[in-house]
DNA sequence: TATTGTTATACTCTATAACTATA
DNA sequence: TATAGTTATAGAGTATAACAATA
């Protein structure tokens, strides 16, 4: 009875899926939030943008703008973040003696406090996510996915010359 | 007058970031789709089910559960998505013999015939996403992703043996 | 009792367009 | 005229919970 076997048997992954470099990120990207999502609690909003985070941390002042694009977000998505944030007192924007325009960014006393703790559960995570490799294979891998960004990032600005 | 050339400065990433494999991730994945996005039009809401599409080619018949499972998400949210692309002609479901509670779901003539003219557009941005990459590099590459894959599946399956 | 697919619903995230205040 | 930040709004996309049919 052929057939009958079916429910149990394994899916198949098709080639055009299994060697794209594009659905593997996407997929891997899926599976990762999440399960940062289950190492990290009691941060409040914050986990989810850790990454902004750091960039404000490293980059202390930096304008609005250009924190959206770091991330790939429109200035407009950015403002409800940069509220909640310093609604929970992470963040503080200031405004600038020259162009009063604009805001600049930086992270409170409480925020650089709270986000050293947050780096010990990310670098938890980030231990799982590459256990096994060893130290070599993973500079070969961020090197890796260096190339495939500035691809990437090459194409978006050629893109998007006549906007 | 330091600070004055400030606005004009590169954006500073910081090691915690540049380090992250899972914030890497994370970034390619927005650049990767939003630049998919550009490159491919003319298809409707398939191309974003593009991987989707090819499971069902490789596993014809295949239950929406274990579909759902396949792609990381929750059952009820594939319902509006395979409504959709049934509308459009690309698949149907059909019912089953042994088990009434199930359907299988198929890709259509039409949606194999487009499926083939869309897998030309996924490989014209997969190129664009690998340029500059020779074979074996690529290989490796995936090999590499594949190793994270089986840390986070096994990761996630273990912390929900609860449920 | 448990499972498959479905529905109703609400929540999160995002972009677009229009607005303000500055430049 | 153009730009930085904001607001209002609408559209995706998702999960949770409850339901019907079936096992």
């Amino acid at each position: 009875m052929p057939g009958v076997m079916r429910d149990l048997e394994e899916l198949v992954e098709p080639p055009a899926l299994t060697g794209s470099v594009s659905y593997r990120l996407r997929l891997l990207q899926i599976a990762a939030y999440k399960s940062f999502e289950k190492v990290v609690s009691g941060f409040g909003t914050a986990p989810r943008y850790y990454g902004m985070l750091k960039l404000i941390q490293a980059n202390p002042g930096i304008h609005q703008m250009r924190l959206a694009e770091a991330i790939y977000l429109d200035r407009s998505s950015l403002v409800p973040i940069i509220e909640a944030l310093s609604n929970e007192g992470w963040l503080e924007r200031r405004p600038t003696r020259h162009d009063r325009r604009v805001r600049r960014i930086y992270l409170t006393d409480l925020g650089e406090r709270q986000l050293a703790l947050l780096d010990a559960e990310v670098e938890r995570h980030e231990a799982m996510v590459t256990e096994g490799f060893e130290a070599a294979e993973i500079q070969r891998l961020l090197a890796d996915l260096g190339r495939i960004d500035a691809n990437l990032r090459g194409f978006l600005s050629v893109s998007n010359e006549g906007a």
